[in-house]
Parts: C-alpha cells; sequence; structure tokens
DNA sequence: CGCCATCCCTACAGACTCACTTAGAAAAGC
DNA sequence: GCTTTTCTAAGTGAGTCTGTAGGGATGGCG
C-alpha cells in the first residue's frame, strides 16, 4: 500500500512554492535543489500539477511555477489523487468507476463493505487537511529545531 | 493504492474455510471452485496463509485445508499485511523498519506526519474485525438476498 | 509395496508499473 | 536570433502482479 514517490515529491514542490508564494515564478531547477528531488523527473510532475489546475507555468527567460490558488485551497486529498488515481483499496469501492456493479457478487460482497469501511476512514483523516496546514507545520517544525540548537 | 488481488482470494478462501469450520478438511479446488478462484493461483495463496499460521493443512488422501485458529481468533489485519507486507503508506512509517531514521529530514517532516495520520486511520478501522465478523456479515447478506426472492 | 490423490515448491511468462533519463520542440524575453 | 525556460513524447531498466506449468513430497489405501 506504499504511495507513489511522485507524490511525495509532488507535496515538497507545492510546500516550496507554497513558502515563496506571491514572489512570481519559481524555477523548477531551484524547488529541484532545496528540496532534493530529480530534476527532470520533477519537471514531469510539475506539467501533471498544472494540468490539475494546482500550479501555473510560464515558458522562457523568466519563467518558472507558482501556485494556482491561495494554500488554504488546495487540499492533500487532490494532490494525493492527482498522482495515485484513487485512494481506493479496490474498483469496487472506487466512486470514480462504474455505478454498475463489477462483481457478481457485489451486493452482498462483506469484501466490499470493509473496503468501504478502510477507504473512509482514510479520506477522513485527510479530508480537511489543506496545504495552508502543513506549511504551518513545517514553520512550526522548523522554528521548534532552531531552538534547540 | 490498490489492494492485490491475492489479499481478496485470501480472505474469500478464509471465509469458505470458515463457513466449513468442524467439518474436517476442504479441498483447495473445492475453495477455488466455490468462491471462483485461480485454482493453482490460490495453492500458493493457501501456502502463504498456512507459512502465516492462519490455516492448517493435510497432503495426501482425504488432506486439505482447515482454519488453525476459530474465526474469532483471527483478524483481518493479520490476513492482509501477510499479503501486503505493511499497510503504511510510506517505509518513514512503517513500525517494522529500523527505528533509526531512514531520510535526513525525518525529523521535522511535515509529509511524515501526514502519512502517520492516514495510517492510524487507516489501521484503526480494521483493527478490531475477525474473520468471525466478516462470516456473520455473509451470511446475514446472504438471507437479507433470500427474502427479496 | 504400488498407486493415486493431494499438498508443496520452484521456475517461468507476460503484462504492467515505477522511477527516472534523454532529447528535442515550443514559447517567451532580450 | 539567441538564450532560457517549460512542454512533451519516448525509452529504459528494475521490479511487481497475476497467473500457469511441472514436478517433488507425503499420506491413505488396497
Amino acid at each position: 500500500m506504499r504511495l507513489s514517490s511522485k507524490t511525495e515529491y509532488a507535496i515538497l514542490a507545492l510546500l516550496e512554492l507554497g513558502k515563496r508564494h506571491g514572489e512570481g515564478y519559481v524555477l523548477s531547477r531551484e524547488i529541484a535543489r532545496s528540496r532534493n528531488i530529480p530534476a527532470s523527473f520533477l519537471e514531469r510532475i510539475l506539467l501533471s500539477l498544472r494540468n490539475a489546475g494546482l500550479v501555473m507555468s510560464q515558458r522562457g527567460a523568466n519563467g518558472g511555477h507558482c501556485l494556482a490558488r491561495d494554500p488554504k485551497d488546495i487540499s492533500v486529498r487532490e494532490v494525493i489523487e492527482t498522482f495515485e488515481g484513487s485512494l481506493a483499496p479496490s474498483d469496487c469501492v472506487d466512486e470514480r468507476l462504474s455505478p454498475t456493479p463489477l462483481c457478481p457478487v457485489e451486493a452482498s460482497c462483506v469484501i466490499k463493505d470493509l473496503w468501504k469501511k478502510m477507504y473512509d476512514s482514510m479520506l477522513e483523516s485527510i479530508e480537511n487537511v489543506k496545504l495552508k496546514d502543513l506549511m504551518e507545520q513545517e514553520r512550526h517544525n522548523h522554528e521548534a529545531a532552531m531552538y534547540y540548537i
């Protein structure tokens, strides 16, 4: 049940963009360096983020990337689902897929009930987490670390 | 985040074994037929279940498989982890792995906190679900279906 | 003992996914 | 037109997933 590294990199990139929100475009190279992400891989991730409407990009000199919305309006769930497709543990509880049953025993399937329960609690745990929350948490963690030095 | 079909097949097989608990050994062929699982694939799954101590097997004529414990003592989590390894969304929150930090920023990592939250609620949702519960649910679903015919 | 049924175990196949890299096209500014 | 940057497709090597195939080990039975 591991999440892909794309998802982690995407969140890191958004954190970096969030930190510089309002300061114009940020180079992908710079994000890669400061968050330790393979540069060419990050480019493709930023492209996905752009297609998902989370990031805006500008080509050419003075180009780069920035958040398409305020951090408080970017939900972690949206980011994860952009890269994982869906957090559903099985097709039969994935509400994006066909509303018609996918397997013959679906109506009375106990496994489906189990997966649904698991899926619902996963979603609930991240439902209201926004990029803004992660940014604040990160700032707080950083300050705490500074304090101990 | 899909679970493997092995896990689903394993739960189905255990449900079938649970239904016949106390009636001696059940042929893998019979489990495969009644739950619609590829026979040779199921054999390997039963082997894993046996190695995990969930099932007992007997070779030769009159051989077969049966539950190694009472259904009320078989937890769904144990079954899932037998086949998925761990439900942790990332190595850094997998308590089975090294207690020493896995990545340099781990101590102040906000993503780790997020994964931990998600992981904990997944586990909580299945923590106390036993095979017995699924069996009862299945019997109930089946009776309900009968009622409507 | 010989035979057969059944589980045990390994090896392999084919499709797919993951984590990247490469290489170049397209756009924007100077 | 040159540089800088993003955009995009294609490829790669390793690994995983869902099985299948074939034979070995073991137990019951005549």
